[in-house]
RNA sequence: GAUUCCGUAGCUCAGCUGGUAGAGCAUUACACUUUUAAUGUAGGGGCCCUGGGUUCGAAUCCCAGCGGAAUCACCA
């Protein structure tokens, strides 16, 4: 940003100046109200042509075709865009014909908010349009958008594309970029979705301390605040979960929270600082109850979004039609590698990884390396919307033990377009085993692990109380959005993604 | 953090092996009463990301920095 004016910000300020000197407020106060959007015109002036006779509209100057005495512009509203015609001897009826000849042509521009009343008519060529009969200065533009046009064939050019200035100035990228609005009505209607199905199930929505003096329910570096009142260290949440739990006990048999996490880790466009987590936690459940949940939830998303199960991902169409594929992990390495390594010890694990080229940091144990197997050789491939269950237990120290085969969970995560979109368990509900597995994550953490999780003595105390058994679920709303969308980025589906300031 | 690519007018982009800037749209002026990427004619607009170097001369070559993108690493 530069201190120096552009030529046209130059001209729209004096613009500006003329507007006032002739007695007009380029920001009034008095409301104009309108009473007809762009896109109930085009739906419904065809079968109603009575009901358009009088119509008062608002919106913003997208183009301008000047032509004498008469005019085209398109006009943009929050549904869409509509063509409005202007003729000078109808918006100036007596002999002063300023309105038109120098408000209209010479002192309004591309960007500005007008109001306008008039009545609907098909022109020569078959435009929907309204005929403009008064026009009303709403707020003055001061700088210039980018213009950004489209042929008969759909082509689109002059596209404003530059991600870095889409993303520093998101309003502008929702004015011109027509379809990144609708990604972001979206991921709203995603969220209206699953939470009214799961108020219909009379879940109760909660809201829990984003500051918190401690961080838990993930693995995953902070960041870090104070408080100058209380002069003491707080965390921004990297996860809701063990606050929903002391929720469980405290007698709420079905809660979730739309969480907004924090964790101080890379970037990327899978990954930002700040996300959306949709987190739900139902008593006397277990995990492959939670399995029967998310595919029926997932499934009526893409319903209510898109009206099909049936998506275009990037190169692939994927099909969120229930049920879903389901396997355990140790299948899904068989299966992709041929090779079972259900059986195998660490040191077997290890030479095992080698001959797959699977890189590992020499000092992960056992859990982490079939997890860094999987994620290697697995997770990319799985496209379709598929479950993977029974995770290593060293990775998972929330989750209950496997009721049947020991050194596992009871946990799952859904894969799909070869992501997570979502991790889930049977909750762990033994206060001594929760303690043992904290203090094996202090173990890890001594021992140089900056994403070991701490002990929390008050979640230890309510879980002495008694929690009953429940089923958990940590749904990333981001990641999911991106699917629903066919994002191929983050960014694409957070309106103001993390930058680097722009003044360093 | 590593590698590669990018940074030129308000926007989208050209600019070759170095000779101090171009197009389309936007903008300005004029013409035009149903156009639609409106059209026609004529103009204006640039710290070529920043700072060093090489050179008689740098948008162009070299080095460093700043910003961005992609891939990888990291992120269960």
């Amino acid at each position: 940003m530069s201190n120096s004016l552009s030529e046209q910000e130059i001209l729209r300020r004096q613009s500006l100046d003329e507007l006032i000197r002739l007695g007009i407020n380029p920001y009034p106060a008095e409301r104009f109200e309108a009473n007809v959007s762009a896109r109930d015109i085009h739906a419904n002036y065809e079968r109603n042509k009575l009901d358009y006779k009088a119509v008062s509209l608002t919106g913003r100057i997208m183009t301008r075709r000047i032509m004498g005495n008469a005019s085209f512009a398109e006009l943009q509203d929050a549904s869409g865009r509509i063509q409005i015609y202007i003729r000078r001897d109808d918006i100036c009826m007596g002999e002063d014909k300023t309105l038109y000849n120098t408000v209209f042509k010479k002192l309004l521009d591309i960007g500005d908010i007008i109001g306008i009343k008039g009545y609907v008519f098909t022109t020569q060529l078959g435009e929907i349009t309204v005929h403009v009969t008064e026009l009303t200065l709403l707020c003055k533009a001061l700088r210039p958008l980018p213009v950004v046009k489209a042929d008969a064939d759909g082509n689109v050019h002059d596209a404003f594309t530059d991600p870095e200035l889409r993303y520093r100035q998101r309003y502008v990228d929702m004015i011109v970029n027509p379809g990144v609005k609708e990604v972001f009505l979206k991921r709203t209607a995603l969220m209206t979705s699953m939470r009214n199905f799961l108020q219909a199930k009379d879940y109760v929505e909660v809201e829990t301390p984003i500051l918190q003096p401690l961080y838990g329910g993930a693995a995953a570096r902070p960041f870090t605040t104070h408080h100058n009142t209380l002069d003491m260290k707080l965390y921004l949440r990297i996860a809701n979960e063990l606050y929903l739990k002391r929720l469980l006990v405290g007698g709420l048999d079905g809660v979730f929270e739309f969480a907004k996490d924090f964790r101080n880790e890379g970037m990327s466009r899978f990954h930002n600082p700040e996300f959306t987590q949709m987190e739900l936690y139902v008593a006397y459940k277990d995990y492959s109850w939670m399995m029967d949940l998310v595919e029926e939830m997932v499934e009526k998303v893409a319903m209510d979004l898109h009206g099909t199960t049936l998506l275009p991902v990037g190169q692939h169409q994927i099909n969120f039609q229930r049920p879903w594929k389901r396997m355990t992990m140790f299948e899904a390495i068989q299966h992709f590698t041929n090779i079972d390594i259900s059986a195998m010890e660490e040191a077997e694990l290890r030479a095992t990884a080698a001959t797959l080229n699977v890189p590992l940091d020499p000092k992960i144990g056992k859990g982490k390396i079939i997890d860094e197997i999987f994620g290697t050789l697995c997770e990319p491939h799985l496209i379709q919307p598929t479950f993977i269950t029974d995770y290593p237990v060293e990775m998972s120290p929330l989750a209950k033990k496997h009721r049947d085969k020991p050194g596992l969970v009871e946990r799952f995560e859904a894969i799909c377009n070869g992501k997570e979109i979502c991790n889930a368990f049977s909750e762990l509900n033994d206060p001594l085993d929760q303690r043992r597995r904290f203090e094996e994550q202090l173990e890890l953490g001594k021992r140089g692990d900056d994403e070991a999780m701490t002990l929390d003595e008050d979640f230890l105390r309510a879980l002495e109380y008694g929690m009953p058994p429940a089923a958990g679920l940590g749904m990333g709303i981001d990641r999911l959005a991106m699917v629903m969308t066919n994002s191929p980025s983050i960014q694409e589906v957070i309106f103001f993604p993390q930058m680097r300031p722009e003044h360093p």
